[in-house]
RNA sequence: GCGGAUAUGGUGGAAUGGCAGACACGUUGGUCUUAGGAACCAAUGCGAGAGCGUGCAGGUUCAAGUCCUGUUAUCCGCACCA
């Protein structure tokens, strides 16, 4: 037995130790050294909610933890920092209930994570905290709308909010359940504002080639390219007869053009109401628009299984290339946000259409030869050619698209077009508990931006946060906020009482990362130089196409007008999956199902609780909780905790285990690299379970396996070192270099396929190539057996695994 | 509906086209013990066996969990939840 018996395990103390000393000595403060290499890791900053900090939380900021923490040791200089994205509709729902300032709400709900974060002993770098909310911070979320401002991205527009009939407030998306108000289950309709708009569609293409520059993990960037939906086609215009008027259309098969036997307007569209003396059934017509205002575009195209739609009689429109009449159809598929919010139909050619005209006995005209259109449309565009279109048969669908545009184009009745179907993001929201968006309504000068100067706009302090009853921001009650003068001309003006969403702050917050306390500017050019792109941030799959492409955007605009020293913010994106409860549903307090982060720390401690969280199963997938499995993770601990029981004086690696620490070394250094903790954790269990099958192991070969597993389990391996006496502690530490000669051993088991079934396993040397290994199992006596004398067709042989024997 | 993903023992999961089930959890048996929700040891995909086994149906290959075609189920997102 060796001098170093501790007795047991016990996290509680060992844990709370360390976090003193971490603290004390300022152990994970980045250097003020710019001249050091540089890692910048980012996990998304929690929304301080009121229910605590969740199990999934740590998972991502464990897996982003151990990068750090390996990065240090191999002598980066680390920024990894925290922060709270604290606007909020819960808050101020909470607020509104309790009658608590969402100020108060925020406060403490953001003093219990922080309590719960410093609990998990992450290496966070706490000076840099950032608050949304805090208006030394969204002073600068303002600051970057008004560059958006003057830049002419933002803009008012007419777009539609959920409208609960009964509370008379808008809605978010997620308080609509099933089409009614989830507080009062009362009727919800689409009811048309005035709100701020960004022109996040002139930034489109830029979000979709700056993807090719960024170390992504693939399908965040498929799921962003399918978000932006570019696709390239033509506006044709189909003029309505005996009117001035022609419908413009978006399409992406222009090709099919002599195939459209009708169109289809959406039932918002403005020729609707324009026409409707000379619809003929226009009552009809209005009963459906009205039926389709109270579906949300989800539910329009979800229902689309069952088509619906109405015929405008009375209304023909006229096919430019062959000037054949056909009936113009309003129906909800259409939206009017996507293309120009009518189509053309070509039932032969697309499947909605298709379906459409079945249901409502509309002509089918193929235009693509070679294919069977009787049961369903043929969309393909890479085969077939071209029919019953004039000067286009023959052609194949590209050539014919390429032509049918440049003719479009010459007669003057339509443009090659490439459309998206990312929409500009409604930034406005009539809400308390948000930034205050800086722009004043002056009846003699329009809407007018605040002058730099006078930022932060500050959030008034008022009593009461609930809507009014025409559903305006609370922030019109405050009449001594609102009336002001206006920046331009200096007479009365109103101040937009519109906040704006939550989205606006945390699409920054990473930039001011590098710089939390600078009053002159979002951070200074010298530390976003030096910090700037964030190297790694990991995130969740559900912020893809929202989050991430607002702060793309948000970013790419900055470094347009000379802000950022990037055009992109984030150089390497991952993505964890859920933690689901352990019946294997999303936890949810209805549910029942909610794990407490506290409790389990208090059973199992951090250390065991963390290392958990890494190996429950592959990072990037979601997963079941369980409690037991946790369990498990700490009695692996207790027995790394015994090892030093074990212990030699010998410090180098021992000539015993030299092998397998090498290996675990190689492993747990590139599957942490790649997000696989739990194969990196397995390896490292495998290496202690080597440990105690010897009953021995040198304080060289305990250092190796406290310095691969600090990263996971920092608290216990910065203690153990100190125990065993090694020198410094762990995290200063370098990171262990695998030495790939001692990995390999003389001889390997390979396996023998007779036709492909394993017949027996065989020693052989490693260092046979393919040709002297089939050779050498050949002469096998073993082998001979088994091949019984039979014809030898072919011998496949992989070396290091098998060797099949055709026969 | 559209976009993205997933499917392997009782459970979570391993497996550059090359020995399926690493590593754990659980279970069973044992040792020790006044005791066991502790520790340690052993067994553990199914099948008595030949064999059979990676959601289902085909295909490619000497060889398929892995590649291809089709299909089913589940999960995430769908723009005012964060």
């Amino acid at each position: 037995m060796s001098k170093y018996d501790f007795g047991a395990y016990n996290p509680a103390s060992i844990e709370k130790k360390w976090q003193k000393i971490w603290e004390d000595n300022a152990t994970f403060e980045p250097s003020p050294d710019h001249s050091k290499p540089k890692f910048y890791g980012l996990i998304e900053f929690p929304y301080p909610s009121g229910n605590g900090l969740h199990v999934g939380h740590p998972r991502s900021n464990t897996a982003m933890d151990i990068i750090c923490r390996k990065r240090r040791m191999e002598g980066y200089n680390v920024l990894f920092p925290i922060g709270w994205d604290a606007f909020g509709l819960p808050t101020e729902n909470f607020a509104i209930k309790n009658k608590i300032h969402p100020e108060i709400v925020t406060a403490n709900n953001i003093e219990r994570f922080r309590k719960q974060l410093k609990m998990l002993g992450f290496s966070f770098t706490w000076t840099s905290e950032v608050n949304t909310t805090d208006p030394a911070y969204y002073h600068w979320t303002q600051w970057i709308f008004l560059q958006l401002f003057k830049a002419g991205l933002a803009y008012k527009a007419e777009m539609p909010i959920n409208w609960c009939t009964s509370c008379k407030v808008g809605l978010a998306n997620e308080e609509v359940v099933n089409g009614v108000c989830e507080r009062c289950g009362g009727e919800v309709v689409r009811k048309v504002k005035s709100q701020w708009m960004l022109k996040i569609t002139e930034y489109a293409q830029k979000l979709i080639d700056g993807l090719d520059t960024v170390d992504f993990i693939e399908k965040v960037k498929i799921q962003q390219r399918n978000w932006i939906g570019k696709s390239t086609g033509a506006e044709v215009d189909f003029k309505i007869k005996d009117a001035d008027d022609s419908i413009r259309v978006y399409t992406t098969r222009p090709d099919t053009l002599f195939g459209a036997t009708y169109m289809v307007i959406s039932p918002e569209h403005k020729y609707i109401e324009k026409y409707k003396d000379r619809i003929t059934n226009y009552a009809e017509v209005e009963a459906y628009k009205d039926a389709a205002a109270k579906k949300s575009e989800f539910e329009r195209t979800e229902l689309a299984k069952e088509k619906t739609g109405v015929e405008l009689k009375g209304l023909t429109a006229i096919n430019p290339v062959n000037g054949k009449e056909i009936p113009v159809w309003t129906s909800d598929y259409v939206l009017s946000s996507y293309g120009t919010g009518a189509i053309m139909a070509v039932p032969a050619h697309d499947d909605r259409d298709f379906e459409f005209a079945k249901k409502f006995n509309i002509p089918i005209i193929q235009v693509v030869g070679g294919c069977d259109i009787t049961n369903a449309a043929f969309t393909d565009i890479n085969s077939g050619t071209m029919i019953n279109s004039g000067f286009l048969d023959g052609l194949s669908v590209t050539e014919a698209k390429k032509k049918i545009i440049s003719y479009l184009e010459e007669k003057g009745i339509g443009t090659g077009k490439v459309n998206y179907k990312l929409r500009d993001w409604v930034f406005s929201r009539q809400r308390y508990w948000g930034e205050p968006i800086p722009v004043v309504n002056c009846p003699k000068c329009g809407y007018v931006p605040l002058d730099e100067k006078d930022l932060p706009l500050l959030l008034p302090e008022i009593d009461n946060y609930v809507q009014t009853d025409s559903g305006e921001s609370p922030l019109v009650n405050v009449p001594e906020w609102v009336n002001t003068t206006c920046p331009c001309c200096g007479g009365p003006a109103k101040r937009e009482t519109d906040t704006m969403p939550q989205w606006a702050g945390s699409s920054w917050y990473f930039i001011r990362y590098t710089d939390p306390k600078n009053a002159n500017e979002l951070a200074s050019q010298e530390a976003m130089k030096y910090w700037l792109p964030v190297d790694w941030y990991n995130g969740g799959m559900e912020h893809t196409t929202l989050h991430l492409l607002y702060s793309r955007f948000w970013h790419k605009f900055l470094y347009d007008i000379g802000v950022v020293p990037c055009p992109e913010p984030y150089q390497k994106r991952t993505s964890h999956g859920m933690i689901l409860g352990e019946n294997g549903e999303k936890m949810s307090k209805s549910r029942g199902n909610v794990i407490n982060p506290d409790d389990i720390v208090n059973e199992i401690g951090a250390d065991a609780f963390r290392l958990y969280e890494m190996f429950m199963g592959a990072f990037d997938q979601p997963i079941p909780w369980s409690t037991d499995g946790a369990r498990g993770c700490y009695r692996f601990l207790e027995r790394v905790y015994k090892l030093m029981k074990f212990v030699t004086e010998e410090k180098e690696i021992s000539k015993q285990h030299e092998k397998s620490v090498n290996i675990a070394i190689k492993k747990v250094s590139e599957d942490y690299e790649k997000m696989k903790y739990n194969t990196a954790i397995a390896a490292m269990m495998g290496l202690v379970n080597d440990f105690y099958a010897a009953g021995t192991l040198s304080k060289g070969d305990l250092a190796t396996l406290l310095k691969l597993l600090y990263p996971v389990c920092p608290h216990m391996t910065e203690e153990m070192w100190q125990l065993v006496e090694l020198p410094g502690m762990v995290h200063e530490a370098k990171w262990p270099e695998c030495d790939e000669s001692k990995t390999v051993s003389q001889e390997v088991e390979i396996a023998i396929q007779i036709l492909g079934k394993i017949k027996a396993r065989i020693n052989v040397p490693t260092s046979l190539d393919r040709n002297q290994l089939a050779e050498y199992v050949l002469e096998n006596d073993e082998v001979k057996a088994l091949i019984d004398g039979r014809a030898v067709r072919k011998v496949i042989a992989v070396p290091g695994s098998l060797v099949n024997i055709i026969i």
